[in-house]
DNA sequence: CTTGACCCTGTAGTTGCTACAGGGTGCATA
DNA sequence: TATGCACCCTGTAGCAACTACAGGGTCAAG
């Protein structure tokens, strides 16, 4: 028991003392002790699995995939082929919204270009946005 | 006046229909007439702002920008520098996107290279997410 | 002894829908 | 005529992942 204020815990993983609450309310992160004065006070291992939480969500993984990586993380003895297969789905995941992303870069890369300047009535971008308008 | 039902209104649009009346609700579509059975009968004017709603939103603009094309797209004679500029922007949210996206790909294609098999114990990719766990 | 920074709970807002529940309508068919 | 089915209506609650209050209590410094 180290005794970190909720404030200070945020401070130390980067994270608004609001989204702290809202992981112990979601049950990500346990709820800790509380000193005479009902403040929540965290130790060293509420620490270390709000920066896991944090790292994780900062690599884009979901609350979803957080909880599931600490569930996997927790029991030492276990093959990593799982952990391994959770970061290739997520792997994969960006790999389509990049994709995605490249197309509708695209797309609207060509819209622009074909703005020549003029009034909204000539223009083809409103032109292209509503084909029967 | 045409006469689509909302059911209609959402194929011709590729549109769910509670998607429909939630473009009414928040006044992004106007209310449309109704029958003697109380059903939305939706016209051309109808018809063409949805298509127009639509087609924005799948290049990615927000609501919000959506609205505001929508104003800019309705004043004929205005210059479109303004659309052009609203254009740009959304251009360079998703240039940041990508910008984003890839750093993280490159980040966790990293971490998942790392892993070379074995126990969680010694999985570089858990370790990696918890510095100090 | 007061000011200010922190802490507490609880609730509502954000974005862009989606999914009910609990009803009414319209058309075709047996 | 009844009945079934697909569609329509309103209103509300849910999703992710927070964020932002309102309306209070606490603590340390000056």
């Amino acid at each position: 028991m180290i005794g970190l204020t909720i404030g200070q815990l945020g401070k130390a993983t980067d994270t608004k003392v609001e989204t702290v609450r809202y992981y112990e309310r979601i049950g990500l992160l346990a709820a800790p002790g509380r000193t005479s004065a009902n403040y929540r006070a965290y130790g060293a291992d509420h620490l270390s699995r709000l920066s896991f939480i944090r790292r994780a969500r900062d690599l884009g993984f979901s609350l979803d995939q957080v909880r599931a990586l600490l569930d996997l993380a927790s029991d030492h003895s276990r093959d990593c082929g799982s952990v391994d297969m959770l970061a290739n789905e997520h792997m994969a995941d960006i790999d389509r919204k990049l994709a995605d992303l490249t197309a509708l870069r695209r797309e609207l890369s060509a819209l622009i270009n074909s703005c020549k300047g003029g009034t909204i009535s000539q223009c083809r971008i409103v032109e292209a946005l509503a084909p029967r308008g």
